[in-house]
RNA sequence: GGACUCGUGGCUUAGCUAGGAUAAAGCACCGGCCUUCUAAGCCGGGAAUCGCGGGUUCGAAUCCCGCCGGGUCCGCCA
C-alpha cells in the first residue's frame, strides 16, 4: 500500500511544480524517499536551489503552497499533510492509509506493479550450479539461497520463475568421476553425492602425476562429447547419482522445483557449433595457430572460442546455453560467484555481438573457511548437509530448554524450522559483495537477533488468535475506521507504526523485483518482527474494552500474514509455535 | 604486475547505485522488567576521527584521484 501512497505523493508534487510557474520548464527528479522525518520525504528543492540560485528552504516552502489535496471525501486521498521543514518536503500517511492498508494485506498483499505489463512476464534464473562430483558446501550454499530467495520475490512481484541448474557435465571432474566409478566402489552406506565426492577425491589421488591415467580421463571426454552410447550411459548414472544427493539437499533447505539443464545437450544439439560460426563471421577474431580468439570490446583478456583440436569450450557451451535461454524468457538472470565475473562480463559482451540481450548477473564474493579457501578436490569444505544437521541440533537443543511440554516430535518439526531458517537468514541477511569468513560456531548462534527472532514473532501472533478462538472472539475484517469521521480507533503510536511497515511490504518486494538486493529482505523482516513485538508489549489485545479488541485481533492477524508471507520470501517456515 | 571488489563502535553488518535533517542495527558488555495474550521478548547505558591522505561541493560514509590492508580473476580448465 505504500506504493500507491507514494504514487500519489509523485502527482501531487508533480501538480505543485506545474502551478508553481517558476519551475514549470524542468523535467522532474521528484527525489521521493522513504524518511525518518516522515513518511515519505522529497529532496528536490535541493536541486531546484541549485538551477534557480535561490534558498532551498524558500522554494520548498513556495511548492507546499501550490499543493492542494481534495479532501472533500477522506477517502480521496492517503495524504493527511504536506509540510517544508527547512529544504526537505514531507508527506504524511492519513488514516484512510493505515485502514487500506490493514484491508489490502487481508485480501492477499498482491503487489500492483509501477511498470506496465510486468506481470507474468517469464524469468529463468540460475542458481548454484555446482559441478555434480560431490555434495554441496557452504560457498554453494550462498549461491543458492540467493538464488532461492530471488525466485521467491520475483514470484511474488507477478514474474513466472523457470528455476535452472546448468550442470557442466562435460568438464574434466566428471570425467574423473567415471573414470574412478570404473576402479572405485561408490560407498553404498552414504548419501549419494558425499559417495560421489569420495570417488572423486581418491580418483584424482590416482591420477595425478601419471599421464597414463591422464590419457584415460581425456579419451573419456572425448568420447563423451562425440556422444558415444557407452560413456554416455555411465556419465548419465555418475552425474544423476551425484544430483539426487544435491536435490536432497535441495528439499532440506526448501529449495523447490529445480530444472537440471544439461551442458552437453547444447553441444550434441549443433547450437555450440551455431555460436561458433557466427562470431566467427560478426566477431574481431583471430588466429593462434588453429584455435580461434574472439576480441571484445573493452576487455583486454581475448576468449578463445575453439580449441586446436575443434573440440568446444566451457564459454561457448554457456553462450549456447544462454541465447537458448534468452529465446524463452523475458529477464535472464544468473546467480555466480565472485570468480566467474570475468567470464560474466565476457559473455555479457559476445552475446551482444549474436544479438542477444546480456543476462542480468548477481554476483556475490566467496565464502572461506578461518583456514582458508574452499576446494572439493582436496576435500577442504563444510558440506550443507553437515551444517544443517549441526544447526538443526543446536536448534532442538534450544526447543528443548524452552519447551520441555512439547512432544518430542513437535520439538523436532519446531527445530528443523527454526535451524534452516537461521542458516537461510544468516546467508540472506548480508549483501552480496561481502565476503564471508564462515565461523561454524558463530553460524550455530542462533542466540541471535536472526530467524528466531522474526519466527517468535509470528508464533506470538498465532498465540494470540489461538487464546482469542475458546473465548468467542472472532477475526474480523474491522479494522475500527469510520469513512464518515475519518476517524480510527487504533491510535497508539505503536500500532500506527506497525501499520506502517506492514504497508512496506510491497514497496520492498517491487524494490528488489528490480534491483536484485535480497539482503534488504532480511532488514525488513527484522523491522517487521521489531515492529510487532513493540506492539505487542504496548497494546494488550485480548484483555482491551470490546471494540477496540475487535480491532485489535484483526490487526493481529494482518501483522501474521505478513510476517508469514515475509519469511515466505525468505525461505524460512514460520511455525505456529515454537 | 594489471583488472574488479570489500574496508563503518571490541565483533558481525545496514546505509553508498541517483551526495543532504542527530551515521542505523545485531552480537558481546553493564543495569532494569515475568500475579496480564510465549522473556527466543521489552527498556536503559557505555562504545565509531565511516581504512589513510587529498579533491569536487553550500554540504561527502556516499562522487573523483592516490595510498594501505583483505578477497577474486587474469588457462586452448570448468
Amino acid at each position: 500500500m505504500f506504493l500507491e501512497f507514494k504514487k500519489e505523493a509523485e502527482q501531487v508534487l508533480k501538480d505543485a511544480l506545474k502551478k508553481a510557474s517558476n519551475y514549470d520548464d524542468i523535467d522532474p527528479i521528484l527525489d521521493l524517499e522513504v524518511s525518518n522525518h516522515a513518511d515519505i520525504t522529497s529532496r528536490i528543492a535541493f536541486s531546484l536551489a541549485n538551477r534557480y540560485k535561490k534558498p532551498p528552504t524558500a522554494i520548498a516552502e513556495e511548492i507546499v503552497t501550490q499543493i492542494a489535496i481534495d479532501m472533500t471525501h477522506p477517502t480521496d486521498t492517503l495524504i493527511a499533510d504536506v509540510v517544508a521543514a527547512g529544504p526537505y518536503i514531507n508527506f504524511y500517511t492519513n488514516e484512510f492509509f493505515l485502514h487500506k492498508t490493514l484491508q489490502w494485506i487481508k485480501a492477499g498483499m498482491e503487489i500492483t506493479t509501477t511498470t506496465p505489463n510486468k506481470n507474468r512476464e517469464k524469468v529463468i534464473l540460475e542458481h548454484t550450479s555446482a559441478n555434480p562430483d560431490g555434495p554441496l558446501h557452504i560457498g554453494h550454499l550462498r549461491n543458492a539461497i540467493i538464488g532461492d530467495v530471488l525466485v521467491r520475490v520475483l514470484t511474488r512481484a507477478g514474474y513466472d520463475v523457470e528455476t535452472q541448474y546448468y550442470l557442466n557435465d562435460m568438464g574434466r571432474q566428471i570425467a574423473v568421476v567415471v573414470w574412478g566409478a570404473d576402479r572405485i566402489a561408490y560407498d553404498e552406506a552414504k548419501k549419494a553425492d558425499h559417495a560421489v565426492a569420495d570417488v572423486y577425491i581418491a580418483a584424482n589421488k590416482l591420477i595425478e602425476g601419471n599421464s597414463e591415467f591422464l590419457n584415460d580421463v581425456e579419451e573419456l571426454m572425448r568420447r563423451y562429447e562425440a556422444g558415444d552410447a557407452e560413456i554416455v550411459q555411465k556419465y548419465e548414472v555418475a552425474v544423476k547419482k551425484c544430483l539426487e544427493g544435491i536435490q536432497a539437499t535441495f528439499r532440506l533447505l526448501n529449495i523447490p522445483r529445480v530444472v537440471f539443464v544439461w551442458e552437453s545437450e547444447f553441444v550434441r544439439s549443433g547450437a555450440v557449433r551455431e555460436v561458433i560460426e557466427e562470431l566467427k563471421q560478426k566477431g574481431q577474431i583471430e588466429l593462434d595457430g588453429s584455435a580461434v580468439l574472439l576480441q571484445l570490446d573493452g576487455i583486454e583478456k581475448r576468449l578463445v572460442i575453439q580449441r586446436s583440436d575443434g573440440t568446444s569450450l566451457y564459454t561457448t557451451r554457456d553462450l549456447a546455453y544462454h541465447r537458448w535461454k534468452s529465446k524463452n524468457c523475458n529477464r535472464v538472470i544468473d546467480v555466480l560467484g565472485k570468480d566467474h565475473e570475468l567470464v560474466a562480463q565476457q559473455l555479457a559482451k559476445a552475446l551482444e555481438l549474436l544479438d542477444v540481450k546480456p543476462p542480468e548477473f548477481v554476483i556475490f564474493a566467496f565464502v572461506s573457511l578461518p583456514s582458508g579457501s574452499l576446494s572439493t578436490r582436496t576435500g577442504r569444505y563444510i558440506t550443507a548437509d553437515e551444517l544443517i544437521e549441526k544447526i538443526e541440533e543446536r536448534a532442538y537443543n534450544e526447543v528443548d530448554k524452552r519447551r520441555g511440554d512439547l512432544t518430542e516430535s513437535k520439538k523436532r518439526e519446531i527445530a528443523r524450522k527454526v535451524g534452516i531458517g537461521a542458516l537461510r537468514y544468516d546467508i540472506a541477511k548480508v549483501s552480496p559483495d561481502k565476503h564471508i569468513v564462515f565461523d561454524l560456531d558463530d553460524a550455530l548462534d542462533i542466540e541471535k537477533k536472526g530467524a528466531p527472532f522474526i519466527q517468535y514473532s509470528h508464533a506470538r501472533a498465532c498465540s494470540i488468535l489461538r487464546a482469542a478462538e475458546p473465548q468467542g472472539y472472532a477475526v474480523s475484517t474491522d479494522y475500527g475506521y469510520d469513512y464518515e469521521s475519518d476517524d480510527s480507533l487504533l491510535t497508539e503510536r505503536s500500532e500506527i507504526e506497525l501499520i506502517k511497515k506492514l504497508s512496506m511490504f510491497s514497496y520492498i518486494v517491487e524494490g528488489i523485483s528490480s534491483d536484485l538486493k535480497i539482503h534488504r529482505l532480511g532488514k525488513y523482516a527484522r523491522e517487521l518482527a521489531e515492529s510487532f513485538n513493540l506492539f505487542y508489549k504496548d497494546c494488550p489485545v485480548l484483555n482491551a474494552e470490546a471494540d477496540l479488541r475487535r480491532v485489535r485481533i484483526a490487526l493481529v492477524d494482518c501483522a501474521r500474514i505478513a510476517l508469514r508471507d515475509v519469511l515466505a520470501l525468505l525461505g524460512i517456515e514460520a511455525p505456529e509455535e515454537m
